[in-house]
RNA sequence: GGCUCCAUGGUCAAGCGGUUAAGACAUCGCCCUUUCACGGCGGUAACACGGGUUCGAUUCCCGUUGGAGUCACCA
């Protein structure tokens, strides 16, 4: 069998949202599951749309993934270049173009705008519709040599037929057939000489030889001119997989531009999010595997991934979802990087005071989901809230705001005598005044722990948060809840 | 609007003619606990509708409805 080789044929037009890190994901795994070849090739063809940096950011993002290419711009396979504009000034796709014309299947066109938006028949949904009328295909070819000699601009566009009905085959969806009549005379080649994405993808993916496109599925109903170009030169066809679509919350096609930020990879990485768990995370956004599993490594994605499982339906990106997956990674995550990623935040919480920055780091550790929940569950460490004496009161722990005075009272003596303020000493010498009493531990806790932080919930326990705290401030709290009880 | 595709809980998703219709997130409750979290246990919640085919349809076919995609000298 012939090795599979799918490429990632992004434009570098802007920032790289998780619908296109999911078609990548997938051609990457296409190829990995069977050994294949995957290839990076830039599609710069649009030289109005190309934002400077793009381009870069697509190697980081596919760094960062681990998503390493066979081949691409900076990786010569054999295929090269990479970059389609620069493959153009080597005139291939004039070339392959001018062939089509020979066969009759394509043909110059000099219409100018004017001409063609008179050809504006409808307006829907905003959108002018437009069907070429193959006007230029009736020009005798003196006519064309003359407006070609006169230095007319032209474009070159694919000559459909008007009858009959093309069909292709696509892995996932099947056989898909659509009326010659419905196909319209696509522009191959644009008045700048460039090539458009159509065209160069076409010529591209075969000379470079790839063996299965994979792509979103809003390219299904044009995949038929597709098809035609590859029949039109006697080309044997790629195998399609086309990929069901990730939507937003709105279940609308998540759009790059004026698209929501949230679902920029970049940007999410920035937000405290993993990039193993979004791998992870959007590769079950549109195939499952056999059996229920759906935590995954890279590799194990490689290993599992049988593209016939993929579905059809679009898939609603739940980013709650993706946070609880996330909480899994930091949860599972080796202690020194996961100290190392937390420290900022950590930092920047406890507004860079002394504290035991890793011992924070374990305390927050398996309560967070993304790396900035940190800072809300930490800076009271900094600076003890403002908070309502009513808090003190706890049914379940029994206590009221006359018992906490009283416990808070008893137990400040206590806490002065008290020199080793670590974790374990706090805990047993309050165990033993708890004894003593005769309560139960959360009656002498909970308001301890109150006066101690301001807050219903804490990333830790009484003791613990003492021994952060140190002597002083934990007193100073202390005596702080006690005055606000006394005066409430 | 034309064309194309899709249709299992709020979301992801298993199922591929006979099942008590899995599992995960979210949600709710209980247990554990120095609060919360973690963890454990459990609950609520789905085959869009109507016709066929069949002994039997979530599953196959047709239609309806609903949703999405597309209709550029953008990719």
């Amino acid at each position: 069998m012939k090795k599979i080789r799918t490429r990632y044929a992004p434009s570098p037009t802007g920032m790289m949202h998780v619908g296109n890190l999911r078609t990548a994901l997938y051609e990457f795994l296409i190829a990995k599951h069977e050994g294949g070849e995957f290839i990076l090739r830039i599609e710069d063809t649009d030289q109005e749309r190309f934002v400077e940096g793009a381009t870069e950011m697509i190697y980081r993002t596919l760094d960062k993934t681990g998503m390493v290419c066979d081949e691409g711009p900076d990786k010569d396979g054999g295929y090269g270049p990479y970059v389609q504009s620069e493959r153009m000034k080597t005139g291939i796709y004039m070339k392959y173009a001018k062939e089509l014309i020979d066969k009759g299947e394509a043909y110059y066109c000099f219409c100018d705008k004017e001409r063609l938006a008179s050809l504006k028949t409808e307006v829907v949904e905003g959108k002018e519709i437009t069907v070429y009328d193959k006007h230029c295909l009736g020009l005798s070819k003196e006519e064309v040599e003359a407006n070609l000699a006169a230095g007319k601009p032209f474009v070159i566009r694919q000559n459909n037929p008007t009858e009959g009905s093309t069909t292709f085959h696509d892995e996932i969806y099947g056989d898909i057939t659509v009326e010659n009549s419905e196909l319209d005379d696509m522009i191959l080649i644009k008045s700048d000489g460039y090539p458009t994405y159509n065209f160069a993808n076409v010529v591209d993916d075969h000379i470079m030889n790839i063996t299965h496109v994979v792509r979103g599925n809003e390219y299904l109903s044009s995949s038929p001119k597709y098809q035609r170009l590859y029949d039109a030169f006697g080309w044997e066809s790629p195998v399609y997989v086309h990929l069901p679509l990730i939507t937003g919350e709105d279940h609308k096609k998540l759009a790059k531009r004026n698209g929501n930020a949230s679902y920029i990879f970049e940007e999410m990485i920035k937000n405290g999010f993993l990039a193993e768990a979004i791998v992870n995370y959007i590769a079950l956004l549109g195939w499952s595997p056999e059996d229920n599993r759906e935590m995954f490594t890279l590799d194990e994605l490689i290993k599992e991934f049988d593209y016939r499982r993929i579905n059809k339906s679009p898939a609603v990106f739940d980013m709650n979802k993706l946070k609880w997956m996330n909480g899994e990674y930091i949860k599972a995550m080796d202690n020194e990087r996961f100290y190392d990623m937390a420290l900022p935040y950590i930092r920047q919480a406890v507004n860079d005071k002394a504290f035991d920055y890793r011992k924070l780091a374990a305390m927050v550790k398996t309560r967070i989901e993304i790396f900035p929940d940190i800072t809300a569950l930490l800076s009271f460490f900094d600076k003890l809230p403002e908070y309502d004496t009513a808090m003190y009161a706890h049914k379940k722990m029994k206590t009221t705001q006359e018992s906490s005075l009283e416990v808070l009272k008893e137990v400040i003596v206590l806490l002065e005598a008290q020199e080793d303020y670590s974790n374990d000493a706090l805990y047993q010498m309050l165990l033993s005044y708890v004894e003593k009493k005769g309560v139960k531990n959360g009656y002498v806790m909970w308001p301890i722990r109150t006066a101690v932080s301001g807050l219903q919930m804490t990333p830790a326990g009484a003791t613990e948060i003492m021994e952060i705290l140190g002597k002083d401030e934990s007193i100073a709290r202390i005596k702080k809840g006690i005055e606000l009880l006394e005066n409430k």
